[in-house]
DNA sequence: CGTCCATGTTAACATTGCAAACATCCGCGA
DNA sequence: TCGCGGATGTTTGCAATGTTAACATGGACG
């Protein structure tokens, strides 16, 4: 016999976690079938309810982890990145996060599946990444301006990222080359944008 | 007797859009309810899908209408303003639709609801309006770079107007001054980025 | 005047999120 | 050691909703 069948699991929550991001990550929210998701780990449907609300916050548990994820894979590309460009590094790895889970970047920055205000976890989470950009931010403007620098910052990375999972650009798709000339552009873009916010009085 | 109930109702299709766009203004593809849909033009429920294959359909025709009317309006704030920073009326106007239709916005750009790829008339709507801006872009930079700098101004402002729809910015939020200021530093961020695309050899 | 087909209806099905009632078992105190 | 309580998991079933199949209607056109 394989392994003991307990009847209390042990990880269980842990274990949904998983299985359902890997769902998540193949197809959005609506692939993430409970029914499935249950069924992988071998476990009732309903067991699902003792460990969250409902799915949306399965949901929402799943996406505070990828903003965390997020967030580090930004944080190393500018600790490994010391000589290059830092805004340049940042747009590269949010970039790359993009490319490799484009359902979950899809799911993390839409209000449809999951309503924030009622998830304090993920406020928390996403404003972490804000945090970094802010924090990245007063390096080039005040301290007054780091907001609206994370702001600006962030709507060129993650516009930048949205079109290329969309496939919005099709000149640019799988063309390396152009896609790293796009990441310095729009690095230089965010530096001039927070020169601009620092040259205003606010 | 009000209107002659006609078994063939003989304007079916523009209505079913009417109301499944008024559903998706209020909260988006999973308030359209197909049934809620048909029953307020007084008609079956399958009714629909003799002018749409399924819902995504329906999603999607409406969605194409929403980037014409984007597009149209982007168009507008370039004309009406020729005295004005034409990114500055650009960004502005676009925020502006964001803001009075934020759930049109959310559906619009993310892949969630509907796949592109199966729906070409969105396509070419949605290709409308990076032409626009492409176009734009060529004021500024090279034809080479009318993609790139297209996919750089529609980043920013699309980051911009994200970034104030789903409450990202708390300190921005009605404050109609902070997001002019914003608009403005983001106006100057294109523009610079457009001027990087161009000193690149490309 | 009759036939065809686009358009609309009725009935029913499959999926899926969710809740209620029940079952099991681990931990803890007497 | 015994037993009990609560946390964890199961069974059953419902309600909402997208979708299909089979049928009905009536306008256009010969």
């Amino acid at each position: 016999m394989p392994t003991k069948q307990k009847y209390h699991h042990g990880n269980l929550r842990e274990e949904l976690l998983e299985a359902g991001s890997l769902l998540l990550r193949q197809g959005g929210a609506q692939v993430v079938d409970l029914r499935s998701v249950a069924g992988q780990i071998g476990v009732s449907q309903t067991a699902i309810y003792r460990h969250f609300r409902n799915k949306e916050a399965l949901i929402a548990a799943i996406l505070e982890r990828a903003f965390i994820t997020l967030t580090e894979a930004l944080n190393q590309a500018l600790s490994k990145n010391r000589d290059r460009d830092d805004y340049d590094a940042l747009i590269a790895a949010y970039i790359d996060f993009a490319r490799g889970n484009p359902w979950l970047v899809r799911t993390m920055f839409n209000g449809l599946m999951v309503d924030r205000s009622l998830h304090p976890d993920l406020c928390v989470a996403s404003r972490g990444l804000l945090e970094l950009l802010a924090a990245q931010a007063t390096r080039y403007t005040s301290e007054a301006n780091a907001h609206s620098g994370a702001a600006l910052s962030w709507s060129i990375m993650h516009g930048l990222a949205t079109l290329i999972i969309e496939n919005q650009m099709p000149s640019l798709i799988n063309s390396p080359e152009l896609i790293s000339q796009m990441v310095r552009a729009a690095a230089a873009s965010v530096r001039s944008g927070l020169a601009a916010l620092a040259s205003m009085e606010g």
